[in-house]
DNA sequence: TTTAAATGAGTGATTGCTCACTTATTTTGT
DNA sequence: ACAAAATAAGTGAGCAATCACTCATTTAAA
């Protein structure tokens, strides 16, 4: 009834628009992601984006609504995509294997947006990874509540959730971070299969052999 | 006759001292860990460090400078730490014990000014992990640099060392960003062993027995 | 007395945002 | 089909507030 399909949703924040509205969205990923928030002024997202620094008022409430709608996107987006993989019922390494794969590829799509949130989700505390209700509001809390599941089904031993599903994307999310401040190239992607056996060991998991 | 000692070194920033200037110090490290640095006034930082506003121009140049060296004083130890663990010779698993340790210790050691690492280090691109000289520079070319060695003595296997580098500090790393967001409370060298276990696995190491 | 430490009002520049206005598009009346 | 009316999209000068920073002056220390 309630099953969860996932397949490929909406891409990231107006990714193929000539509105000036999606202008200016492009504009705004751009320089928050760059500069932080408070380091972009509404003029310059106008002149960037092309257009009169009133007209981003007909669109967003202010600066900062816009800033958090943008990182809403993203930030919803892998959220989601930890939720759909959960739902799957061929087992941790495979959950596993679906994430990775999803997280490099989302990141990939849109590589500003996503830099956008590594970088500066901090500055929205409301989608911090503090426990919520049951329903998990960040790539964190779904990655626990997966976690916790492999546990009781005792695909894994008993531990801390918390800190293990930190050290697991922790695998995926820093070469993503250090690629951001300059580590080295070529895109996330190219990196699915290193990513897949680090988070299994983390894990504890043995990586099958080849059939 | 270049053998590095390794013995507690300078602590954060002014840790334990009652002058402006260290008062200002540890105003400005609170407020640009919890705002970042375009989102703190010169007139803010005065005002919690109870001194005026023209005093911070007598210690510091501007704004940035300040910003500037304080993040320089956590970048630079957590580098030299690094640094030291490469020199010591008793294989890499003592190299991986060291440092996990130590990277804990100091980030307990002052919480605030490594949650301004975490969160802002990306504000000062000059402190990057682009590869630079030969002397690493940063946090992650020093393990790359240390990763590289160990694959040179036959101690792991070949690989890309940057991304190997990258997913073993982010088993680490990413933990500590999750506790900066609110996933978790106490100290961070409360999971001393779970981190190094984890490192242990992503570097395909097989973890000793205890003796 | 001399020198250093500390102040805070004041500077011009920039900030996020508004609003009276113009231009473009759609809807309506005939 | 066509113009008039109504609505929506877009502009940019201008506002009060705040910004980083200076400097003449006062306070404290040597």
């Amino acid at each position: 009834m309630s099953e969860i399909h996932y397949h490929e949703p909406a891409r990231g924040v107006s990714a193929v628009d000539g509105t000036n509205k999606a202008k200016i969205e492009r504009a705004a990923v751009w320089l928050f992601s760059e500069h932080g928030v408070d380091g972009v002024s509404t003029k310059s997202i106008a002149q960037k984006a092309g257009v009169s620094e009133g007209l981003l008022y007909r669109y967003f409430k202010n600066k900062d609504t816009l800033a958090r709608e943008l990182m809403r996107a993203i930030h919803i987006r892998l959220t989601e995509m930890i939720i759909a993989a959960a739902a799957r019922e061929e087992g941790l390494a495979d959950q596993v294997s679906f994430i990775v794969r999803h997280y490099c590829e989302i990141a990939d799509d849109d590589w500003t947006l996503f830099r956008y949130h590594i970088l500066h989700l901090h500055h929205f505390p409301s989608f911090s990874d503090a426990p919520a209700g049951d329903w998990p509001n960040s790539p964190h809390m779904a990655a626990v509540k997966l976690l916790q599941s492999a546990m009781n089904k005792g695909e894994i031993p008993q531990s801390d959730s918390n800190i293990l599903a930190a050290m697991a994307l922790g695998v995926v999310l820093h070469p993503a971070q250090a690629k951001v401040l300059g580590a080295f190239d070529g895109c996330l992607s190219d990196h699915i299969a290193v990513f897949e056996t680090g988070v299994l060991a983390v894990l504890g998991l043995k990586q099958e052999e080849e059939a």
